[in-house]
DNA sequence: GGTATATGTTAACACTGTGAACATTGCCTC
DNA sequence: GAGGCAATGTTCACAGTGTTAACATATACC
């Protein structure tokens, strides 16, 4: 007979590891991830702190965990803003969108989720491995590179660009939410979405706007109004 | 008559606020924040723990004290590169190497002092204020804006971008360093620092590029090549 | 049904930050 | 110079923390 994991008969709790990163990211979402305390969480799920050693090898072991559940949060953030938009018939003016959606999706689940998304970042140890790529369904990364491609396949982007502009767009949005959660803290709400705005138009400007001159240009004669 | 610090007289210590705060540096330097244990720093400079709460209300402020030096070799790594860039006698293309040379030794400092830079910017506490502004000399932030004031003075800036253009640099710069960090850690150092270079130049091309349509455009005819 | 294995428990260790009470030193005033 | 006060360090002590070793129990498989 199959047991379902209601069932917990006393001892066994049925599926303590579950219950525990559950436990661990309610913690997190509040406290960050210096919240995730290993007796804390095994307290709250009704079972002693050394039972966690049999589904965790160390406690960064469940902080990982939650990490990896924040990862996802943030992508279902980024999918949530990507439905809002909706098509203008612009196929490029749609990209450009599309690509800012995303942008706002990862911003605001920083925002929204603080605490997860501190977590999801906090690899603390210096020179220690990062774990690798997450392969559950569609990763913030993977999304974002789809919205380059499709900058690119209406000729906003160049072919060469993809992974360098993926790279400065996600560097550019991620240091803006880490800021808006550090150093600007204190600042308004709506100062803080137009913060947003601003920094998912300059984005698209660094991306799509060619200064004549290749390298280091002088810039040409277009100058301001 | 002037007792000089260096005179200990066994029990009292002389100056031991600074010789923790130097203690704690060199820890959080190669270990990150948290290396920085109060009954470690103050064994090592040869007192007990409490002693410390005597110069720091608690452990924090300790860190907070590490996390102010930070800032200040951050300031220092700015100045530095910011003093390799030679005047071209364009004043333009001064501007736009002063801002990108200052980037520079942001994201430098990043990558030097790993464990500095994440001090600095380790404000664990949610909803808790950060330590107001830094009062010492030229703060990072200040050399940034004052490198746009010149962008601007040469018409590369609008008047009204002066500060929005410093905070999308400024978060599209601490992004990069971020990631350099964390999720980016295993690149080639070569491969980091060409990143740092594109970052740069997508950088000022949001800056000083303006794209005909004001505010979301589908832009202009200006393809790629 | 009996046994191996997975899963929890208890006891214990070496740490951590921090508070209260006590001790020593140096400076300031008479 | 002598005495007292404030600054600075020390000794105990406590409540936590992650983690290990040895032991107990329930579940799954032959």
């Amino acid at each position: 007979m199959v047991k379902l994991p209601s069932e917990t008969s006393g001892y066994h709790h049925g599926n303590l590891r579950q219950a525990m990163v559950d436990a661990a990211t309610e913690l997190a979402r509040t406290g960050g991830p210096s919240a995730i305390v290993l007796r804390g969480v095994a307290r709250s799920v009704g079972v002693t702190a050394t039972a966690a050693y049999r589904h965790f090898a160390a406690r960064s072991d469940l902080v990982d965990a939650v990490a990896e559940r924040g990862y996802e949060r943030m992508a279902k953030s980024m999918l949530a803003e990507l439905a809002r938009v909706r098509a203008t018939g612009d196929p490029r003016r749609d990209a450009i969108e599309r690509l800012q959606a995303e942008g706002r999706g990862y911003v605001r689940f920083a925002l929204d989720e603080p605490g997860l998304f501190a977590t999801a970042f906090e690899h603390d140890r210096f020179g220690t491995e990062i774990p690798a790529q997450y392969d559950w369904g569609p990763s913030p990364w993977g999304l974002l590179c789809e919205a380059l491609a499709d900058l690119r396949d209406v000729d906003l982007l160049a072919d060469h660009d993809v992974e360098g502009g993926a790279l400065y767009a996600w560097a550019a949005v991620h240091g803006l939410a880490v800021l808006l959660l550090s150093s600007l803290s204190n600042l308004s709400p709506e100062h803080g979405t137009a913060l947003i705005d601003a920094q998912l138009e300059y984005i698209v400007r660094g991306l799509c706007s060619d200064l004549p001159g290749s390298a280091v240009p002088g810039v040409d004669g277009s100058d301001r109004p």
